[in-house]
DNA sequence: CGACTTTGACCCGCGC
DNA sequence: GCGCGGGTCAAAGTCG
């Protein structure tokens, strides 16, 4: 089972509201797919109760959302799950909504309130507390206390399946400015929330830098087609991993975003692209007018990777995975909504036509929760680009 | 010729 | 202070 994290601050955060409904539907299911256990529904509520209570408490909070696709479906769309669509497996998903706490060991304030936490809770805030709830999947549990308990090990969450946003405050500094804002951020707490659901990312893992994305992906080519355009600027063998690690910038002027690609050491599938700073500017047009305004995702926009796949004789065709222009995610600003595809579902541009998608009518989804958790967005992408995610994961 | 990649050198932070 | 490692710079090369 694999998992996607969401970071974000949780003042002003209608996700955790919409998830406490989502877990009222849990609870209320689960009670009713297992009458033998009737406290099972109660416990949910219960835990659910104790963690938002918690993670309000520290401001911020990690969500992993199974990527079970069922499950997957019903939380997006905002319903509950039918019976006959639930396996044993899958009722033992829907306990498996998890909200840790974030710890970030370089945020001092924050780590008073995880210290606080966890002596409400009597054991780290970043334990397993799926297994309580009959959750079978190790796994499982294992991989959400990895997730939530080491933010600086992003990448290696990331090959473990998630997508990470990690978030400060953003600002647009350029990278000299950054470093020296590194030595302050001992000192500088992040403000609190906007309103925006687009800036609700602009919390807290680590002090002062950019605003960071870690996604991971499976895919045969090495970049993940975005919609921006990006410049290589380097590339790096980095300590552990085989395989180079690629560095971009925002081509656009003035545009301070950078990101860098680098393939799994343990996973030559999985690609992992850390994406930094906040695009300043709208998805650029594509330079293939052909193609423009067709309402395809980001497709034209991806000539310089396009060619950049072309031009690397190792990479297959065919695969190429997008994020459909929403991939800085909330903390990089919305791309066009034309830019989210038509109707507002959400694909993978390139993705394999046989493989279908399930549907996500716009019309279901209140525009805060697409817009707002792009997040979740990834969350289908992936389902998308790793069909086979939850056995290949077992079999890790 | 412009856009982009390549690649070695350099810078900087961090741990010892 | 030194070495290591990650990240960036910038000149040269490549491509369309």
């Amino acid at each position: 089972m694999l998992w996607h994290s969401l970071h974000q601050p949780l003042a002003n955060c209608s996700l955790l509201q919409r998830l406490t409904q989502q877990c009222h539907q849990i609870a209320h299911s689960v009670t009713m797919f297992s009458p033998s256990n009737p406290t099972l529904g109660q416990q949910v509520t219960q835990m659910w109760k104790r963690v938002t209570m918690l993670a309000t408490k520290t401001s911020c909070c990690q969500i992993f959302i199974s990527r079970d696709p069922v499950f997957s479906q019903a939380l997006l769309q905002s319903r509950t799950v039918p019976t006959k669509q639930l396996s044993n497996r899958r009722r033992l998903t829907l306990c498996s909504v998890l909200i840790t706490l974030l710890k970030n060991r370089k945020m001092t304030r924050e780590t008073k309130c995880i210290q606080d936490m966890q002596g409400v809770e009597g054991r780290p805030a970043a334990g397993p507390p799926v297994s309580a709830y009959g959750d079978t999947s190790i796994m499982e549990s294992q991989d959400a206390a990895d997730v939530s308990s080491t933010l600086s090990n992003e990448i290696d969450r990331a090959t473990q399946g998630t997508i990470s946003l990690d978030c400060d405050v953003g600002e647009d500094e350029t990278e000299s400015k950054r470093r020296k804002l590194d030595a302050l951020a001992s000192v500088t707490i992040p403000t609190a929330t906007t309103t925006s659901s687009i800036d609700m990312v602009a919390a807290a893992s680590r002090a002062v830098r950019e605003p960071r994305v870690v996604v991971q992906t499976t895919s045969e080519v090495d970049i993940l087609d975005d919609g921006y355009r990006w410049r290589k600027y380097g590339q790096k063998v980095v300590k552990g991993n085989p395989n180079p690690r690629s560095y971009y910038k925002c081509t656009h002027q003035g545009c301070s975003v950078r990101k860098h690609v680098e393939r799994a050491s343990h996973d030559l599938k999985s690609v992992i692209t850390t994406y930094e700073g906040k695009h300043n500017h709208e998805v650029p047009a594509a330079r293939n007018s052909g193609n423009a305004g067709s309402g395809s995702v980001s497709a034209p926009a991806s000539a310089p990777q396009a060619n950049l796949s072309h031009r690397r004789q190792e990479q297959a065709q065919g695969s190429y995975p997008q994020f459909g222009g929403a991939t800085p995610f909330g903390s990089f600003g919305l791309p066009p909504r034309g830019h989210l595809g038509a109707a507002g579902n959400f694909h993978f541009g390139m993705a394999p036509s046989g493989m279908s998608m399930p549907p996500m009518p716009a019309a279901r989804h209140p525009p805060s929760m697409m817009q707002g958790y792009p997040g979740l967005m990834m969350q289908e992408g992936q389902m998308k680009a790793e069909p086979d995610q939850q056995s290949g994961f077992a079999a890790s």
